[in-house]
DNA sequence: ACGCTGGGCTAAATCGATATAGCATTTGTT
DNA sequence: AACAAATGCTATATCGATTTAGCCCAGCGT
């Protein structure tokens, strides 16, 4: 039986007859480079083959820095947004030869700090982040180290890094817009308790959509839920919030989830959406697709975000550049039943 | 600033006036065992701590052969199953001082051969891993590694390994049952081309229970559609399927996503669900419980299942078993509106 | 005073790869 | 023929930890 270490570059060497060395650089392309003659390189290359040798990823890892893996730092992977982005994301990686280590925050800053730390010591070459409320300092620590750091989801307005995020404030602008071109005259956004620059744009794109449109707004249509309640406290902060709205017909939900959790709750409200109350929501789902009625929303061009991620990563292992790259995608605007107050 | 390497074993061995060997026996744990006194291992703890040492886990990894990693491999990541799932698991996980590197299969076996292929010359400790047709030789040569293997979700009957799973027979029975004692009398199943257990069991159990319940079977009741098709081709399918049925009025699909397709297909098929088509799915899903009618399903405990998976991973890190350790999970049946045929 | 025992610690090898410096040998030049 | 340059390859150090073998010294018995 083969021995349960694997193949080293040393069984190969004793096999070709040369030193480690010599098969190290032509196992990494480097033999013309360093004068190895064709008629050894080749013999190499066929007893590597033969033997299916695969470096050590540890060995290798130690010596050069590199151990070509991603730390992934995500809000929560059960999420279907942050699950479907993980996998594009992963399979772009894959293609470069990286692996990614991921884990989740839970929007909570202590829990990503752990993750950033065990990341480190992991060694790993480079970090997506979904940050978290003052990880700011973290981020800029992470920067000093020369690991490419890229954000997603969201950014800190004050730190210089590398992010993809999508339009916020647009989409919520254009959905609101929506809303009121429809005919919903008293509108209310459902948000995260977050200062975060995403749940900010929202919040703002929403404001501006409503004073273009001449309606009225004050604080009273604007819930704020902490993302750390359970379910049914969810629930109960949106119906309470929804039913102290004289006048309301239509509601903003600003993140997937709390779409998800608005339409439990106005369906248990016995109110019917689209005629009687509009729902809107950021990000889409198979269940805003396949809701009776079908559920309006902003959604986020999910292959693309996990594409740039990946692409910005790679440049930036390959050859840094001095400015950091930036980009803001577009998310668009599905219009279904649920934003449709003429709706039988 | 502080250098870009992180602190090393050597640094607190120069600042404590110590070798580095004395250091590596106290920061394990084996002061008492190697005979190192109160006064130095205190000082060199004490130094650890101020100066925030973690051990370099690519050169402990190299010398120990163990990384601390754990590689999963699930069907699909951006399936909430998996993903809810993948969760559950890094936190236990985490608990135990592992990190998970994950892969997603697409129930390809070129695609799993690979994943496999990456996780061991990555050295991962341990593997979980949700097998694809035709992997039991790779599983097989696992066991042989001597590194523990957990299958999840299914296993190879013919293959004596760990695994964690369902009853998804008796899952599939009771929902079938339930739907016959809602008085259904003719009723179809729609699921995977796939050979492997989890499904034939599913298959095998709606079988049993239209036996028991002295309900027609033949094949033309049965439906597999290959995993790899696209959204579309789905849809397309499933309505082929359905309309092809004379009497039927009511269908249990086998997996979520093909309960997702299947309600897609039936609401533009205009059949009304629960009176005019019973409908039932394997595994729950925020679609399903809010859907209108809501939907009946069999729903795994994930939790329960993710923390097994985990803590029969950790005892054969710990203290190998002679035997495999094979868990059986009870799904439970969620009763909802859409099988319902009562329903207004 | 000599050997023995045990306490307290360390030197050096090791894991598997890569990078640096350099050693033979051949070829080319004048 | 003498020397330089090019060719083809290798010895050795290194990454940061763990592990093995063993050194030195103090105290003890006889």
């Amino acid at each position: 039986m083969l021995s349960m270490k694997g193949i080293s570059i040393k069984d190969i060497a004793k096999q070709a007859g040369v030193s480690p060395t010599t098969v190290s650089f032509v196992l990494n392309g480097k033999a013309k480079e360093k004068r190895i003659s064709e008629q050894v390189s080749k013999k190499i290359q066929k007893i590597a083959s033969r033997l299916k040798y695969k470096p050590n990823q540890l060995a290798r890892g130690l010596r050069t820095g590199k151990t070509k893996t991603i730390g992934l730092i995500v809000e929560d992977i059960a999420n279907n947004f942050f699950a479907s982005l993980a996998k594009v994301m992963e399979d772009e990686a894959d293609k470069h030869g990286y692996k990614v280590l991921y884990g989740s925050t839970e929007d909570n800053t202590e829990k990503a700090k752990g993750l950033l730390e065990v990341l480190k010591y992991r060694q790993v070459d480079a970090y997506i982040v979904t940050p978290t409320k003052n990880l700011d300092k973290e981020i800029e620590q992470l920067k000093a180290t020369s690991k490419p750091v890229v954000l997603m989801d969201r950014y800190f307005p004050h730190v210089s890094s590398h992010y993809v995020v999508v339009d916020n404030y647009q989409g919520a602008y254009n959905v609101t817009s929506h809303l009121a071109n429809q005919g919903y005259k008293k509108i209310a956004i459902v948000t995260i308790t977050s200062d975060q620059i995403q749940m900010k744009d929202r919040l703002e794109g929403f404001t501006a959509a409503l004073k273009d449109h001449h309606l009225p707004f004050n604080k009273s249509l604007v819930k704020k839920i902490p993302f750390e309640l359970e379910r049914e406290a969810f629930n109960t902060e949106i119906k309470k919030f929804l039913t102290s709205i004289k006048g309301l017909d239509a509601v903003f939900f600003a993140t997937n989830y709390l779409g998800i959790y608005g339409i439990e709750s106005i369906r248990s409200l016995g109110w019917e959406i689209g005629p009687q109350i509009g729902v809107v929501s950021f990000d889409d789902h198979d269940l805003f697709r396949l809701h009776s009625p079908s559920i309006t929303c902003v959604a986020q061009p999910i292959t693309e975000i996990g594409k740039n991620i990946v692409e910005v990563l790679m440049q930036e292992l390959n050859h840094p550049s001095a400015s950091p790259q930036q980009i803001v995608l577009e998310p668009s605007l599905i219009i279904r039943a649920s934003s449709d107050p003429g709706k039988k």
